[in-house]
DNA sequence: AGCACGCCGACT
DNA sequence: GTCGGCGTGCTC
């Protein structure tokens, strides 16, 4: 009696158990996949986590489908830190499992459905129906649910297939289906029986009335000599200006003949510099603080202004734990930063660095997987986005958390909701290695653990090469509307500044945190704005596709020319977003060229770094953007940042949004001035007087850390308080606001902490989905553990209740 | 999560 | 009478 556990890619909390036999038992290890039948009639793709000889006493372990790896694909540590993802963030391990690995390795079965061979059928005794599905089954073989539900039109088909199966015309099957493809290449040399240089002349002779033939022959003569190297089918073609079709006769007439050979997909053929990178006195000074932060402690804060030069203090601490034969993690917020930080990393690193984000497709994960996984040479440094945390390491010797104040490494939906850079750090615990935290404007989480000791601090207050820190200037938009100096959403102060720059050649950034043209469209006679049917949001008016759009659900539908409510043709704009500003300035400088960036113009594989290239080449001159300008992009001549309202990123119903409007702000201003000549800044806001905006004008991180350390502590707040948010969601209202109420409830007397609720968010519907919010203020003194219990306890009876069961509760701990 | 079963209203 | 809606329960 031998089994496996077994972690199944579903939100199921348990392990399974399965039979398996004496020799599999002797072959399977932990961290290797197993196929197993799930269910009535599905295939998945499990993970051993266990191997043992307890027969499960309740019901009868089913045998595994088949064994799908030679070895362990996943690691012990990975296994360790995944199951301490689902107890920390409350979810289920399945949920992490599905989420970490690569879809390509987690195959589904699919049913396959084909005919009984040989058999007679008498056609008259079919339905329509199922005569369809038998006509279609006579000009393929094998057709796939999916298949069927086509050629049937419907949705339901299962009792038609049953029929056909009962009438022992139809079989079934379930098939897993290999989703990585190793990429092949293909390769060219001469047929092996000219291995002996016996026939050659005799060769060129039958080729003599086929000239093109025997050119290409004569190239690849040619090119195997001087290249000495293997030829691809490719280059040959290319070489001699000919087809891929006269190579192939070639190959037909046995004179050539093809090869494969399996190649990686993400290649490195650029030069590796041979500069040594010489750091400032400031960098040196922080590399050295840091490096003796991590004699005492696993975590460090670098805590560097904008343009402080972090970049090259990684590189040398890479280059550190690289000689010591290491693999290095290197964590980014956002995949569009990638590009240019990978390109610098390569110059000194060459092929020993890989990327692994969510842009790559399914093959191209599975290959950075596996080269983690071998410790290859060619992915000693991981970059990557927050699900990089995931990949198979055996030898992680250094974690770097850039821009770790971003709120992107906390993944929202689906579960598992981690934060990237708390995983991080408890990752590189098991791996007893070290982790750099670095910043402009630390999270006051973090800035507080360091303060408080438990993280080393190290920091830098000025920029590299003495450029000194940007200008900023405060323009108060009250005052200029009432003396109407604005010229649509431009003050006078902001179109003289713009002016300036663009006469001097340099380039010029707009921040506004919307997209869109404008928020909204309002009727002037009846006050109406038109609402997503299906969410509780305004529609976001779209200029360029003159269409109103949903921006939680996607629905979108034309502008409406006149009032739905009353009839009236007085629509009005409300608001503005980016689009609006774009198309304020092509009126305004007629002269200057613009682009924008955000999510509208930076959709697919390269949108992003098109922008940004257009941007550097200075073939743009004004760049108008949302937040995804304060990402750490460095530009050398961009002398003036305008940002064109401070104040509708200041008061979001949110308790970070102080913090968040002060590290936007700061970030985006730290894009101005990056050569000798100090940058300006424009902020216009309705409010110069607010604390948050002087704390921006004046570089103040420290003010903004003690007045919202201040306000986190008086209010209930991390990091003095653990949150966890609980979403309700359900189409039913009024069952909804009964089952939240009861959850809160139930709560509030069995959890002697603060909980919150149940709230109606802002936005309380999307998708037809009513939102009801509770939340949980975990003190730091009472044990996190045992209240996780005590919540995963009362949910459990909440399902029990069979009318509430129908709401989807959603846990969000450490919600961001 | 998926998937089947089972019960109910609305159409050929 | 069947089709399709979604509430319920289970999966080693």
């Amino acid at each position: 009696m031998y089994f496996v556990e077994v972690i199944l890619p579903l939100y199921l909390a348990k392990t399974f158990t399965y039979s398996i036999s004496k020799a599999e038992f002797h072959f399977i290890k932990k961290g290797m996949r197993v196929a197993v039948p799930f269910g009535k009639s599905k295939i998945y793709t499990a993970l051993v986590i266990e191997i043992h000889q307890n027969k499960p006493e309740l019901y009868d372990a089913k045998e595994i489908h088949q064994i799908l790896d030679e070895k362990p694909i996943v690691t012990e540590i990975q296994i360790g830190h995944w199951q301490w993802i689902a107890s920390y963030y409350m979810c289920a391990i399945g949920d992490v499992y599905r989420g970490a690995m690569p879809s390509a390795l987690l195959l589904e079965s699919e049913t396959v459905i084909s005919q009984k061979q040989d058999l007679f059928v008498d056609e008259s005794l079919l339905s329509d129906d199922e005569y369809l599905v038998y006509q279609a089954l006579q000009q393929q073989n094998s057709l796939k649910v999916q298949d069927i539900i086509s050629i049937l039109n419907k949705k339901n088909i299962f009792p038609v297939i049953q029929k056909l199966i009962d009438k022992n015309i139809l079989v079934l099957q379930e098939e897993l289906l290999e989703s990585y493809k190793p990429k092949l290449v293909r390769y060219v040399r001469l047929h092996s029986k000219y291995d002996s240089n016996a026939g050659l002349s005799e060769l060129l002779e039958t080729l003599k009335n086929a000239n093109k033939q025997k050119e290409i022959v004569l190239s690849y003569f040619q090119l195997s000599a001087t290249e000495k190297k293997p030829l691809t089918v490719k280059r040959l073609v290319e070489a001699t200006k000919s087809s891929a079709t006269i190579v192939k006769a070639l190959i037909e007439k046995e004179i050539f003949e093809d090869y494969f050979i399996q190649e990686d997909r993400v290649n490195f053929k650029g030069k590796i510099t041979d500069e040594l990178l010489q750091l400032s006195t400031a960098q040196k000074k922080a590399f050295d603080g840091i490096k003796e932060n991590f004699t005492q402690k696993d975590v460090c804060l670098l805590h560097g202004v904008t343009s402080s030069g972090k970049t090259e203090i990684y590189i040398k601490l890479i280059e550190e734990y690289l000689d010591s034969g290491q693999q290095i993690l290197y964590l980014l917020p956002e995949i569009a930063l990638t590009t240019q930080l990978v390109g610098r990393l390569r110059t000194y690193f060459g092929n020993k660095v890989a990327v692994f984000h969510s842009k790559y497709n399914n093959n191209e994960r599975v290959e950075v997987w596996n080269q983690v996984l071998q410790n290859s040479e060619k992915a000693q440094v991981v970059i990557g986005a927050r699900s990089a945390l995931f990949l198979p390491f055996c030898n992680l010797g250094f974690i770097i958390v850039d821009e770790e104040h971003e709120q992107t490494f906390k993944q929202v939906d689906p579960a598992p909701r981690y934060h990237a850079r708390d995983a991080a750090i408890v990752l590189a615990s098991s791996h007893k290695s070290k982790v750099l935290l670095g910043s402009a404007t630390p999270s006051l989480e973090t800035y507080y653990n360091a303060k408080s000791g438990k993280f080393g601090l190290v920091e830098i207050s000025e920029r590299f090469g003495n450029v000194m820190m940007p200008n900023i200037k405060l323009v108060d938009l009250k005052d200029k509307y009432f003396r109407k100096k604005m010229t649509g959403h431009f003050s006078d102060v902001l179109i003289e500044e713009i002016t300036n720059a663009l006469a001097l050649g340099e380039q010029v950034i707009l921040f506004q945190n919307r997209r869109g043209y404008s928020p909204i469209i309002e009727c002037i006679t009846c006050g109406n704005v038109p609402q997503c049917q299906q969410c509780d949001v305004s529609l976001t008016y779209h200029k360029h596709k003159n269409q109103l759009r949903c921006h939680y659900c996607g629905y979108a539908m034309a502008k409406p020319t006149h009032c739905h409510s009353c009839s009236s043709v007085d629509l009005a704009t409300k608001g503005f977003g980016t689009e609006q500003i774009e198309h304020e300035l092509i009126s305004i400088f007629p002269n200057a060229k613009t682009g924008r960036m955000d999510q509208d113009t930076t959709r697919g594989k390269f949108g992003f770094e098109k922008i940004i290239d257009s941007f550097k080449n200075r073939e743009i001159d004004i760049l108008v953007g949302t937040q995804m300008l304060a990402k750490g992009l460095d530009f050398d001549n961009v002398s003036l940042v305008g940002i064109m309202n401070a104040d509708n990123m200041l008061y979001h119903p949110d308790f970070r949004a102080f913090e968040r409007s002060f590290q936007m702000m700061t970030q985006v201003a730290g894009r101005a001035g990056r050569s000798e000549k100090q940058g300006k800044v424009i902020i216009q806001t309705y409010n110069p007087n607010h604390n948050t905006i002087q704390q921006v004008t004046n570089n103040d991180y420290l003010g903004m850390y003690k007045e919202q350390l201040y306000d986190r502590q008086i209010y209930k707040y991390p990091p003095y308080f653990k949150i966890i948010k609980l979403t309700l969601k359900q189409r039913d209202f009024d069952k909804l606001k009964e089952g939240s109420m009861w959850l809160y409830h139930v709560m509030k007397q069995n959890l002697n902490i603060p909980v919150f609720g149940p709230e109606e968010p802002a936005i309380s519907r999307i998708r037809n989905e009513f939102i009801r919010t509770i939340i949980i203020k975990i003190p730091q003194e009472s044990s996190m553990i045992s209240t996780k219990k005590t919540i995963q306890k009362i949910l459990n009876s909440f399902e029990a209740v069979a009318q509430y069961r129908a709401i989807k509760v959603a846990l969000n701990v450490d919600f961001y």
